[in-house]
DNA sequence: ATGAGTTTATGTATGATTTACACAAAGGTT
DNA sequence: AACCTTTGTGTAAATCATACATAAACTCAT
């Protein structure tokens, strides 16, 4: 390693956070409309400086509550971006992100962001600001593979949910085009397989069609599970 | 994001290489004894200060090469560690990389480290500088991950190698204890039954008993396969 | 030259998992 | 009461994973 030296520490860190958020059969993330230079009104992630005395998952989780004002919720560093020329006003490196919240829990416009926060579909994504796009991509691809092996799905829906919205949901992050995705009996046969998918013995109300049982995600029993050795995989 | 402002740009970044090799039936990563405090005479991962200009895989890729003098080795950005007290004397922040390499293609003591460098099994490691042995042990965790479902592996041996060398290296990597591991015959049928590892018809010479065939891994055929819809998994 | 020592190479039967597939039941709406 | 929509369910066939033992190839010592 080199010498010391006070030269090296003129670097920005900054986190940036792909929100992702589930709604009917479609993955959603959070962006917002930026309100300054440079990029102006152009969309990006929410992200921010990471204080000179916070620790990076710290300043991530602030963010997330500042826009959104939630805690404890899933979050999950991905990468870290630090293209020479990634940022247009110096030496900027980021970490990136991810996290998943139910998506009704989210109330809009909070009062620190100025700007627009908006809800897009991360199937029809426009140009973003600065290297954005790369990293909301590093991020998807990471969710996708992380939801095969993690229960981490149950993040995005709320505690109460039907198989069907479920398997939506999975289709919807693995990319499969419904209707042609996975196999409904299949894929019930392989969820109601673990224990911890725990049958609420309620269903649905005033839909127009059979109601759906709903179904709870029953996280301490998952943990035992993983404890004598199983392994999620879906 | 907040107020764009010269006061953030106080941090350092570092990388720190966890340099995988292997060797016999043993997994080894590569330490540098420490010649300057903190954590003088310490064994430490080989990292640097990365540079104003220079993109943070490049300084991982600067580093091995005056380490070890190689080029072109695999190299993978794992995660980012920023603690605020990580490093005794500033706010240091370290993006952790691993690499994988034929470790008889490394030539020892190389001029720009005047420190030891050691190759050290990984499965007894004492106490490191900084928070380098949870750096080692996210990265080990990565690898062995990844091993599981990208031909990886084959980084870490020469060029020709047996089915009984890689079965030594993947038992080493999946931490399963020889004599107790994968099953020899499953194992080389499934090896055999991926065709980008073939048979090149030549055979160990002078060992003192029956000579083992050599194989090679062919990354084109592999890519090729890939095209093709085909997934690794071991 | 022979025998001992060591490691390689190989196939099959059993069980477990994955896949493909279609129709009746439960509600609301008209 | 008939209709519309969505839910809930089982089985057979195919594929994949697992467990397991013995002969063949080479060196070394005699």
């Amino acid at each position: 390693m080199a010498q010391f030296s006070q030269e090296f520490f003129k670097t920005a860190v900054t986190v940036d956070n792909v929100i992702f958020g589930f709604d009917e059969a479609d993955l959603k993330v959070l962006l917002i409309k930026r309100g300054t230079e440079p990029y102006l009104d152009k969309w990006a992630l929410p992200g921010d400086f990471v204080y000179p005395n916070e620790d990076i998952d710290a300043a991530t989780a602030r963010i997330l509550e500042e826009l959104t004002g939630l805690k404890n919720v899933y979050l999950e560093q991905v990468r870290t971006f630090g293209s020479v020329n990634r940022h247009p006003l110096g030496r900027v490196v980021s970490v990136a992100y991810f996290s998943l919240l139910k998506i009704n829990r989210y109330t809009v416009t909070p009062a620190s962001f100025a700007q627009k926060a908006k809800w897009h579909s991360v199937s029809k994504l426009k140009e973003l600001a600065f290297d954005h796009n790369e990293i909301l991509n590093a991020c998807f691809q990471t969710l996708k593979q992380r939801v095969r092996v993690r229960p981490i799905g149950f993040e995005l829906l709320p505690p109460k949910f039907t198989l069907t919205e479920l398997q939506h949901l999975y289709q919807a992050i693995l990319e499969l085009d419904p209707e042609n995705g996975i196999d409904k009996r299949n894929f019930r046969k392989k969820i109601l397989s673990m224990d911890f998918i725990v049958d609420l013995n309620e269903s649905q109300e005033g839909v127009a069609h059979r109601p759906a049982r709903l179904y709870q995600f029953d996280k301490d029993k998952y943990e035992r599970f993983v404890e004598e050795g199983f392994n999620f995989e879906l």
